[in-house]
DNA sequence: AGTAAACTACTCTAGACAGCATGTC
DNA sequence: CTAGAGTAGTTTACT
């Protein structure tokens, strides 16, 4: 179909053949002849980059343009959020705003009202249901992307509840991958169905078994024996891989090893610039060895690294420096990554009880990465068989259908929340409705049957009862409790909730960080980490030495949960650590994490002690102890000793910056007001940008000559604890 | 006896969503 | 029930 046939507003028309495009993809046509432009519910089961971004701006900027309204774009992921927000800012030309929200970002509710295409992560979005937005109202279309996780096991009932809730207030678009049962999510929405394998690049997939390359079509090709030699391979043709493993390990090892053989196949200004990106990194154990890859023109891919690092791996494979990308399963969904070859060396991973097949459905998605448009004609993906039969893989992952989605709902967990989030915010009143609501969903659409689903809900409803989450009147009907209703809108597991109210009165009577990072370590909400076996003695003696601190008993070492109760206290020591300003390059050494895992550990103890609080204040708190743990959260935020928790309140002042200070003398925001520019210059890390910033936030003018000025001073003051301590 | 090689037993393992906007009377 | 790589510790082989 021709974009000048397209039976949409005229404007949108001029957009997208301005933006070069003249003519539909042949599935990109049958999706929008299928009655979604009229308002027809859609399930579009079609290949990752065959366009279904372009499908759903079509529908939502003809939707908004004609009826007015709002579209939400549902996203897994926050790196996918702010990717889709830049992409549908171009579409600000025509008069809509465009807005981004996840838990990152700006959160609630009226703000969001002025905003016409709003791009939300599911969990983001579930949450703003739950306050009860007001603009919700005018919500007419919700886009779910990679809607097929809604079989995933922890994060699928997200999905399913939302698109429960919009089902018949709103236009649905879903998208997926090609799933097994497409037909029956399209059943369950009331949706036409357009499935299609149709991709802009060709995909070829094959088999690699000890040097020889099978294709699906039976052509063979001979190779070095070593599948490294696939992607040396695409190198030499002047094109990029992209190796699929299954653990950080093998990531970094494959790329130092990679990296070590392609140095001859890089042109000096390469390995000039490549040297240049490796230098620009910051220093700590997991960058060394991305240094040393990337000088060869190959970078490892995992969660361990920074988003900073990562961001930087992907523009500059993008940019085509950077040849070889070593990839865990970061890089298999999310974010647009394509290359001309995929490599998958794994099959199989680890995944708490054993070791498990990959989905079908996942490693397609591996496979999908293949080709990028614009650049190949075709695009390769190659399975490696290393131990596993080579005809067991071609007829599972290459000839195979991927798995059917099934509904996450009864997952205990989520079920729970969920639960609890109807009765305190979605205004179910007894459990008739209840179930009449659980009818609406894909689980029941699928088994025709609630009564086990019923069982669990009941347990629920008692748990609920039992912990004073809600309450129930002689009618039976249910009453939201205050405690309830808010854990419901912090969105955090009624579990979580219940752990910290047990512990208010221990709490009150000896609050201190450790018992408090052990707390909430010891949640479901929180990702612990792993205590290793040779650390267990230390973990066990440091629990004993802090047990006064502690707020549950030490367990047993036959006990279940023995080595889970050491990770906690894991968990708690490199949060005590890093309130005490220990630097984080050895945080990383002591603890084995990397950047990536200690952001993590520290967003969610964030998360969770904002979490704690809130809750504290609904059980007649203490003025001390709640001014307390609000001192504890904002060093948890900065990373700080109590002596700089004054400064580190200033604009861009963080831990580095307030250490410098205080080491300096500037040890009140009164010093600091008081102080002379030249002075705040000549400390470590303070520059103009950043006393301009201070000056604003005082509301002093800044003399004139400092202004034109600013010159630093020869010789800066160091700022680190280690620094003040000598 | 000294040392290097070979063998064995043991350890470890992917990813990533969510709140809210501060202050002591 | 299903892996595979790395490492620490132990035994064996050989001079």
């Amino acid at each position: 179909m021709r974009i000048e046939e397209l039976p949409v507003d005229e404007r949108i028309r001029r957009v997208i053949l301005g933006r070069g495009i003249e003519e539909l993809y042949p599935p990109q046509a049958e999706a929008l002849r299928s009655g979604v432009l009229e308002g027809k519910n859609l399930v579009l089961a079609i290949p990752t980059a065959s366009g279904k971004t372009l499908v759903s701006e079509i529908v939502m900027i003809n939707k908004l343009l004609r009826e007015g309204g709002k579209a939400v774009y549902l996203v897994p992921l926050k790196a996918l959020a702010e990717e889709k927000y830049r992409e549908f800012k171009a579409w600000e030309s025509l008069g809509l705003r465009v807005a981004a929200t996840t838990g990152d970002y700006d959160s609630t509710d009226e703000w969001l009202g002025r905003y016409d295409i709003i791009v939300a992560t599911a969990e983001k979005f579930d949450s703003l249901l739950r306050h009860g937005a007001g603009w919700i109202r005018d919500v007419k279309l919700v886009i779910a992307d990679e809607v097929h996780l809604i079989g995933s096991y922890d994060r699928g009932a997200t999905l399913e509840m939302i698109l429960s809730h919009m089902l018949d207030k709103a236009q649905i678009l879903a998208l997926s991958a090609t799933v097994g049962n497409a037909e029956e999510l399209a059943g369950w929405l009331d949706a036409t169905l357009v499935v299609s394998d149709w991709r802009p690049v060709e995909l070829r997939k094959g088999v690699f078994h000890l040097g020889e390359l099978m294709w699906e079509d039976g052509k063979r090709e001979s190779y070095p024996e070593n599948w490294e030699s696939l992607a040396l391979d695409a190198v030499r043709k002047g094109k990029q891989a992209l190796v699929f493993v299954n653990t950080r390990r093998s990531a970094e090892k494959e790329a130092v090893s990679l990296s070590s053989k392609m140095a001859r196949l890089l042109t000096k200004p390469e390995v000039r610039e490549l040297r240049e990106l490796a230098d620009s990194l910051e220093s700590n154990p997991t960058n060394e060895k991305l240094k040393r890859a990337i000088r060869g023109g190959v970078a490892f891919h995992h969660a361990g690294l920074s988003r900073a690092e990562r961001t930087m791996i992907e523009d500059a494979f993008r940019d085509g420096l950077i040849k070889v990308i070593t990839a865990t399963p970061t890089l298999s969904a999310g974010i647009n990554l394509p290359a001309f070859r995929v490599i998958i060396r794994d099959t199989k991973r680890y995944s708490g009880f054993g070791w498990t097949d990959i989905p079908v459905l996942e490693i397609q998605q591996m496979m999908g990465r293949a080709g990028r448009p614009k650049y190949d004609r075709v695009g390769e993906a190659i399975i490696v068989a290393r131990t596993e039969d080579p005809k067991t893989l071609m007829e599972r992952y290459v000839k195979g259908k991927p798995e059917k989605l099934f509904s996450m709902l009864a997952n205990e967990n989520a079920f729970r929340s969920q639960v609890l989030a109807l009765i305190t915010n979605f205004g179910i009143g007894n459990f008739r409705e209840l179930i009449d609501f659980l009818g609406r969903t894909f689980y029941f659409h699928q088994r025709k049957d609630t009564s086990s689903i019923e069982y669990k809900a009941k347990d629920i409803v008692y748990f609920l009862i039992e912990n004073e989450f809600i309450d129930m009147d002689l009618n039976d009907r249910f009453i939201a409790l205050p405690f309830g209703k808010r854990t419901s809108q912090l969105y955090i597991d009624p579990l979580t909730a219940k752990k910290f109210r047990d512990a208010f009165p221990k709490l009150e009577e000896n609050p201190n960080p450790f018992g408090i990072f052990h707390l909430i370590a010891s949640t479901p909400d929180m990702a612990t980490l792993r205590a290793r076996k040779r650390e267990f003695e230390d973990y066990l003696d440091l629990a004993y030495e802090f047990e006064e601190k502690l707020y549950t008993e030490i367990p047993y070492y036959e006990d279940y949960g023995f080595q889970g109760f050491l990770g906690e206290v894991k968990t708690a020591k490199v949060l005590l650590d890093w309130i005490n300003e220990v630097p984080e390059g050895r945080i990383y050494e002591t603890y084995g994490i990397d950047p990536g895992d200690l952001y993590r550990i520290l967003e969610l103890a964030d998360w969770l002690i904002y979490s704690l609080i809130e809750l504290y204040k609904l059980f007649e708190p203490k003025k001390d102890v709640l001014s307390y743990l609000r001192d504890l959260h904002l060093r948890l935020r900065h990373g700080v000793r109590e002596e700089l928790l004054e400064l580190v309140r200033l604009p861009n002042i963080g831990r580095r910056r307030a250490r410098a200070l205080y080491n300096a003398g500037f040890r009140t925001q009164d010093d600091v007001v008081r102080a002379k520019v030249r002075d705040l210059l000549a400390v470590e890390g303070i520059g103009m940008k950043v006393v301009e910033g201070l000056f604003r936030h005082f509301g002093v003018e800044l003399p004139e000559k400092a202004k034109k000025g600013g010159k630093t001073a020869e010789r800066r003051k160091k700022g680190t604890l280690d620094d003040f301590l000598s």
